[in-house]
DNA sequence: ACTACGAGACTTTTT
DNA sequence: GTCTCGTAGT
């Protein structure tokens, strides 16, 4: 069967467009990535490219494995040879390659943003910057967006003092990085970046092999990626962009939707395909989400259509408070688990991650399984991080960074005193820590002996002994004898909650196994630095779980891609959605509403759009109104499934806030209160004595009062277990 | 040197 | 509400 059957004829145009550059409008729900694997699929079988030949560029690792799986299937080659990945795989590639050229240690490590953060913050503290005026979050994320523009600091006009001194800080910071060995994300890009515009040979090179370049989701690339891209493909190379410029949700991190716009002309391309047809949703999902993203002026425009029918319409749901809107989605996902639709099948989404607690205690309450997304993945993990840092010190002992994470871990007695000291001295010798550390040790030996050195001095024999013992060991053995010997077995031993600790070290074991199964060869001095590398910039899963049927709870960034036979949109609320902070920015409420846009696009069959009229936020509640997403969607493809509106809650209305909910039965509407429990009541318990019920909270068996004790003050009382008496 | 408590933050996130 | 960070106390 030809690798082109099926495809549509907008689709089958794309996939075989002449040798040219060109950009493919690629609605959600159009087929992207099958068209952009069967154009690679199909320049390599009709011999018009080699597998070598290709360069094919994503934004995610998940999405660069999708398109390697999705050719592999289509092709009976190897895809190893091909530069599949994402960016900053495929210029750590290129750097590991060149490192010379690029002027770098020949093991260099990468850091993740919060390896920069922790730098920022030292370094900041060294040169005694004031931390309040210039705050390292700040620090960083200029760093970020100024090499993500392409610059150095010496390419920055700063216009004012405050911009001038971030400037300087970023130029003493990229020299500290320098003298360490590590990059950060950003670096990696911009040193490949300079790399190829600096040397011509190599330039001329990799011009020369990646004839045909292909471009993921365009719209979530940065300006540096976009130079990147240009400097590569140079006037004779192709570049086939497949984006869309309604689902540009990463602006605030630097993503310029505006490649789309100039794509056509930088690149020479002379076509533009637009996917409009969706295969993924019914009718009335598809027609919401294009009435939405119509009231965005700054588009290139685009409408999406289905062969399927209308299929039902968006249900709508208003609820007083989040308690009941979370009560609301578990009667619905449980009606619908018993109707035979898969919990993984259904997604609840939401603007912000602090949304996902109350729906999670809902969710548990009632015994339906789910799974958040968010939160730490694998690598970032407090004990994986230290086993890395010991890694990295045997790879490489000048690594500041690595080298403070685990010097006082486990506890060695070297606390702030002495690390203040090392610090002094490294800069007095204009050395690394690990130098200062070991001429420390030197002159120890010669006599001079304070119980401070004794910790460090231990330190520095336990890195040498590691270092020695490991060499001549496979990547497994090598991080069995560090997490055996470095003390973190022990130290994760002796606590309560370090079974799961020593868990996910087993688990790195693991993943090194993988690892070296995957890569095709390399010595082990190698593997363990592309093991550090493939750590920083694959973080890994979020969250175990895997494989069970559970419900999926994501905010509606990282569903991004995905899709659902039955969504929910949560929280569709004026301030949390679009987000209140999102008004300020430039731009930002046509973001917020391209994020309303992918939300919808997310849904196959049924729709859910929820809000509620309190809601607790930051601890305080806060008193909503609907979203304005809301009313963009047209009143005729929406179905109200309550007509609470203008009912006043008898529950919740404002100065009557009242416990009555608890206990009732969720989540109807106009439930009479079931239990005598209400705000203002007075009660009895037997220890506290008289009191006023205050406040209260959850429903059922988690359900809560806060109790005012005439004597004992005020206190948080579980109302299954307080043997409390109405008074 | 380590631990405990309090103040303040807190949109979204990949690499 | 809950997590992180920094300082004060043991």
């Amino acid at each position: 069967m030809s690798i082109l059957s099926g495809l549509n004829p907008q689709q089958l145009e794309a996939v075989t467009l002449p040798r040219q550059s060109a950009l493919v409008l690629a609605g959600a729900g159009s087929g992207k990535t099958r068209v952009l694997t069967t154009r690679i699929a199909w320049l390599i079988q009709t011999g018009q490219a080699s597998p070598m030949g290709v360069l094919a560029v994503t934004f995610t690792n998940k999405a660069a494995k999708e398109m390697l799986a999705r050719i592999s299937a289509m092709l009976p080659i190897n895809t190893r040879g091909m530069w599949v990945g994402t960016f900053h795989g495929l210029c750590n590639r290129l750097l590991r390659a060149h490192y010379r050229d690029a002027g770098l240690p020949q093991l260099f490590q990468i850091m993740d943003s919060a390896d920069q953060l922790a730098l920022i913050k030292r370094f900041m503290k060294s040169l005694n910057v004031d931390d309040e005026k210039y705050p390292p979050k700040q620090l960083q994320y200029f760093i970020n967006n100024t090499k993500e523009q392409g610059l150095r600091a010496a390419q920055v006009e700063a216009l004012d003092d405050f911009s001038r001194k971030l400037n300087e800080l970023y130029a003493a910071y990229d020299e500290l990085c320098q003298h360490e060995g590590v990059v950060d994300f950003a670096e990696l890009l911009l040193r490949s970046y300079e790399l190829l515009s600096r040397n011509e040979i190599l330039r001329e090179h990799y011009r020369g092999r990646f004839q045909h370049i292909l471009v993921d989701e365009l719209q979530d690339t940065s300006r540096l990626q976009y130079l990147w891209l240009k400097l590569l493909a140079g006037r004779n190379n192709t570049v086939f962009a497949v984006g869309d410029d309604d689902q540009s949700i990463y602006a605030f991190r630097g993503a310029s939707a505006g490649n789309m716009l100039s794509f056509e002309q930088d690149f020479g391309a002379a076509t533009v395909i637009k996917l409009e047809q969706n295969y993924r949703s019914h009718g009335n999902i598809l027609d919401a989400a294009n009435a939405l993203i119509r009231h965005n002026k700054a588009r290139l425009g685009k409408n999406l259509w289905t062969a399927a029918g209308h299929g039902e319409p968006l249900r709508l749901y208003e609820t007083a408070n989040d308690l009941e809107e979370a009560g609301f989605i578990v009667d619905e996902v449980k009606a619908l688990a018993g109707d035979g639709v898969e919990l993984s099948d259904m997604a609840v989404l939401y603007r912000s991650n602090a949304q996902s607690r109350v729906l999670e205690h809902a969710l548990f309450s009632a015994l339906v399984p789910y799974r958040v997304y968010g939160g730490l993945r694998f690598f970032e993990r407090q004990e994986i991080k230290h086993a890395l840092a010991y890694l990295r010190l045997i790879a490489n002992p000048d690594d500041d960074g690595a080298l403070l994470r685990v010097i006082n871990f486990p506890l060695r007695g070297i606390g702030s005193r002495s690390l203040e000291q090392l610090q002094e001295e490294a800069l007095e010798q204009r050395s690394s820590l690990w130098q200062a550390a070991l001429s420390r040790t030197q002159n120890k030996a010669r006599g001079k002996e304070t119980a401070q050195k004794k910790g460090i001095e231990g330190f520095v024999a336990l890195i040498e002994l590691l270092r020695e013992a490991c060499a001549g060991l496979t990547l497994q053995e090598v991080i069995e004898h560090v997490v055996e010997h470095s003390g973190l077995k022990q130290q994760y031993q002796g606590q309560k909650d370090g079974a799961d600790r020593l868990e996910n070290l087993g688990e790195l074991i693991n993943a090194a196994a993988g690892f070296v199964n995957e890569s095709a060869e390399g010595s082990s001095q190698n593997m363990l630095v592309d093991f550090l590398a493939h750590a920083a910039l694959e973080a890994g899963e979020r969250q175990a779980g895997e494989g069970t049927d559970a419900l999926q709870l994501m905010t509606v960034h990282s569903a991004k891609g995905l899709e659902f036979h039955t969504v929910f949109i949560s929280g569709l609320e004026e301030g949390l959605f679009p987000h209140e902070q999102s008004l300020v920015a430039a731009g930002g409420l046509e973001e917020e509403r391209r994020l309303m846009y992918v939300a919808l696009t997310r849904a196959q069959r049924r729709l859910y759009l929820s809000f509620s009229q309190n809601r607790m936020l930051h601890g305080q509640t806060r008193y909503n109104i609907a979203s304005r997403f809301v009313q963009e969607i047209p009143e005729n493809l929406m179905q109200r499934v309550n007509t609470r509106l203008n009912v006043q809650s008898s529950a919740f209305s404002v100065e009557n806030k009242d416990a009555s909910v608890l206990g009732a039965q969720l989540p109807t509407l106009n439930s009479q209160p079931s239990t005598p429990w209400r705000i203002g009541q007075n009660v009895l318990h037997p220890k506290f004595g008289a009191g006023v019920i205050v406040n209260a909270e959850g429903r059922g068996s988690d359900a809560r009062v806060q109790v005012n004790f005439h004597k004992a003050g005020v206190k948080w009382l579980a109302l299954e277990y307080a043997k409390l008496t109405p008074a």
